[in-house]
DNA sequence: ACACCTCGAGTTCT
DNA sequence: CTCGAGGTGT
């Protein structure tokens, strides 16, 4: 009893005396005790907590709350969704979002604005409730994001600015904070010099990094990630003060203790604010950590809420980007690629440059057209970029670099494998093809293909495997995946038994795919997902495709005769009749997918609709969305056209097809709209 | 014959 | 994402 006692008062004075330490560090920036002995006190409250768990309460300032482990990840549902920015890319932009704006307000007049740094990093909320920080998410798709409270409360909120715990007294009963968590650039440099002395990879860019660290199931690795934040908005705030500017929240926001970005600036003219933008761009490589562009926001409050928002994004702010990042690095060869049906594709090897938050060594040419309308040689110092901020792209030579004599590229005239059969460009194509049937790197290819997740979607059976296999003679066409030699791959190294049983299950099971994804595993010319869908579902059987004539096949909606002759052509072929004749009796005798009944089962709201889905949709994979529309009688093809009856924006969308359909007058729909699309069919 | 949709294929890196 | 090319409608 009496241990009881003085444990529940000792705990008491712990939690007070940490408290007052944390006012005075945060609130007066003058610690009145030794980190160290900090550390002490609260090394001893956590160690009473852990003895005696009935007396921990929730706002000791140890305290986790709702950080409990199981909620980790949990989906939370914001209060105030946390909507994404417009983009401008050009001055023209700026202005255009600056006359809407101006034409939409009452005074006609913007008043000032602010102009922010965008942090490159996440964005993520923080909930305080009577001034303890109760729950942290992230964004997520903007109405539902992840609860990370826990790795949220590892970080070291001692230092300055990272997340504070509590917040002074007199603080709010409700405050909804945004803010973005980044990873400091030495944080980030430290952390790979870390990976080099444990000779582990290095981490690619301060982003990903702060992503992957807080997405850690260990909070405690979280925490020694050293991530920051700048907290740059209020989502909910009940019990404040008056704010009537965003820069008086800001204020008020660092008032709090919470680390808000010195950077900011007011200005008065769309004149001042382009100047910022130009100091950022000049800027960029000087800050200790990463932006990837600029904010510019109205400052009143009122003139925000007269504003309002589209459905997708404020229209009271827009987003600069900065351009994407352009680098100059060696051309050092070009080599050609052979694919699943012997296309060569050129590509050039670079030496290693970092662009746009990773380092690129390779990027496509296409054909040899491209090389030639480039101009680029081996030798050639040329510029890089990512485009779409993911697939590396050569622009083009800096021709003032470019050695004298510098011979130009010519296209190989033999298939790089050790048959060196010829590659041959036929008259009108654009491509140069590999004819050899028996070539390795096009069986390579089929093998894949088939066991590609749109295709029999074999796990366990990926690249590396399929060469090994190919090399030890184990597989040489795709009727021998189902016959492997385990006895033989068991005794490999790499292979345990459960991964050869894993491998085992997966072929067991792709024996139950539906004819279309056989059709498309058999590697046809000319045939994809749709047209092998479009064969499955008008012929039913395999054993009905190959006794099809050319004209018959020709007849189905979308096949003409190019395709048809290629289907023809290909089980005429006694090669293919051979290997088809090894695949298991369950595929061939497949019947379009039981996905039918299912199909007719959902009512056909979308009927007769074009939807183009551009970034992702919560609770669908990105085949899903198109999948879950083509249900609903819908279409749902890769790009924007006249036709597209409405674009689904979901998370990080993509700019060109936005682009489009604004400039088409196509309605863009967001994630909550889409929904409501499907279920009723009806647009807003 | 032409324009405009679509589709397929190859591709990068984490 | 980008390019190339087949299919379809005018």
């Amino acid at each position: 009893m009496g241990t009881e006692d003085s444990a529940e008062s000792r705990i008491t004075e712990l939690s007070e005396r940490i408290r007052q330490h944390d006012l005075l560090y945060y609130r007066d920036d003058a610690p009145g005790i030794t980190d160290a002995d900090y550390d002490q006190l609260k090394q001893e409250l956590l160690e009473l907590e852990a003895a005696h768990p009935e007396l921990v309460r929730p706002d000791s300032p140890t305290q986790t709350v709702g950080a409990d482990p199981s909620t980790l990840f949990a989906p939370v549902q914001h209060r105030v969704p946390m909507m994404s920015l417009d983009n401008a890319f050009d001055r023209d932009e700026l202005e255009a979002w600056a006359d809407r704006a101006r034409r939409r307000l009452a005074t006609g007049d913007l008043g000032d604005l602010m102009c922010e740094l965008k942090y490159d990093g996440l964005a993520v909320s923080l909930r305080y409730e009577n001034g303890v920080l109760t729950q942290a998410a992230t964004r997520g798709n903007g109405r539902v994001g992840e609860d990370i409270t826990a790795n949220i409360l590892a970080l070291e909120y001692k230092k300055k600015k990272s997340v504070p715990h509590r917040l002074p007294g007199g603080s709010p009963g409700v405050l909804e904070v945004r803010g973005e968590v980044y990873m400091p650039l030495d944080a980030f440099a430290d952390l790979n010099k870390q990976q080099d002395e444990e000779e582990k990879p290095r981490y690619a860019n301060p982003r990903n990094t702060a992503a992957g660290s807080l997405r850690q199931k260990d909070p405690s690795i979280t925490a020694t990630r050293g991530l920051s934040i700048w907290c740059y908005q209020i989502g909910e705030i009940q019990g404040g003060p008056t704010l009537e500017t965003h820069n008086d929240t800001l204020e008020y926001l660092r008032s709090l203790n919470l680390p808000v970005n010195p950077k900011s600036k007011s200005v008065s003219t769309i004149d001042a604010a382009w100047k910022f933008i130009e100091q950022c761009e000049a800027d960029r490589h000087n800050l200790p950590y990463e932006i990837d562009g600029a904010v510019i926001k109205i400052d009143r409050l009122d003139f925000q809420r007269e504003l309002g928002a589209t459905s997708r994004a404020p229209r009271w702010a827009i987003a600069y980007k900065l351009p994407p990042e352009e680098r100059t690095t060696k051309l050092l060869d070009i080599h050609v690629s052979i694919g699943s049906k012997g296309k060569a594709t050129p590509f050039a090897v670079l030496e290693p440059a970092f662009v746009g938050g990773s380092t690129v060594e390779m990027a496509t040419l296409h054909n040899e057209d491209q090389v030639k309308a480039k101009d680029v040689r081996p030798g050639d110092t040329v510029v890089v970029r990512k485009a779409g901020d993911v697939i590396p792209e050569v622009l083009g030579p800096v021709l003032a670099d470019r050695p004298d004599g510098l011979p130009v590229w010519e296209f190989p005239e033999v298939c790089p494998c050790p048959h060196q059969q010829p590659l041959a460009r036929q008259e009108g194509d654009a491509a140069h093809y590999c004819r050899f049937p028996r070539c390795p790197e096009q069986l390579r290819g089929w093998i894949e293909h088939f066991a590609a997740r749109n295709a029999l979607d074999i796990e366990h059976l990926g690249e590396q495997r399929v060469r090994l296999f190919i090399d030890l003679g184990f597989i040489s066409d795709i009727g021998d995946i189902y016959s492997l030699p385990y006895d033989r791959i068991r005794e490999l190294e790499g292979f345990g038994e459960l991964s050869v049983a894993n491998l085992a299950t997966a072929i067991e099971a792709s024996k139950q795919q539906s004819l279309a994804r056989l059709l498309v595993g058999l590697n046809i010319r000319h045939l994809g997902d749709t047209t092998c869908e479009l064969l499955a579902d008008a012929f039913g059987s395999l054993d009905r495709i190959m006794g099809a004539s050319v004209e018959e096949l020709a007849e189905v909606d979308g096949i003409g005769p190019i395709i048809a002759e290629s289907v023809y052509e290909f089980f005429l072929s006694e090669a293919n009749q051979e290997i088809i004749q090894k695949l298991p009796k369950e595929l061939l005798e497949a019947s379009s997918s039981d996905a039918e009944a299912e199909v007719e089962a959902l009512p056909q709201t979308l009927e007769g609709m074009t939807i183009v889905v551009t970034g992702g949709v919560e609770g669908y994979t990105r085949d899903g969305v198109g999948a879950a529309i083509k249900a609903r009688g819908g279409k749902a093809p890769g790009s924007v056209s006249s036709k597209t009856t409405a674009l689904v924006v979901g998370e990080n969308p993509g700019a060109s097809k936005l682009e489009k359909a604004e400039k088409l007058g196509i309605p863009i729909l967001d994630e909550a709209q889409f929904q409501r699309l499907i279920e009723s069919g009806e647009l807003p």
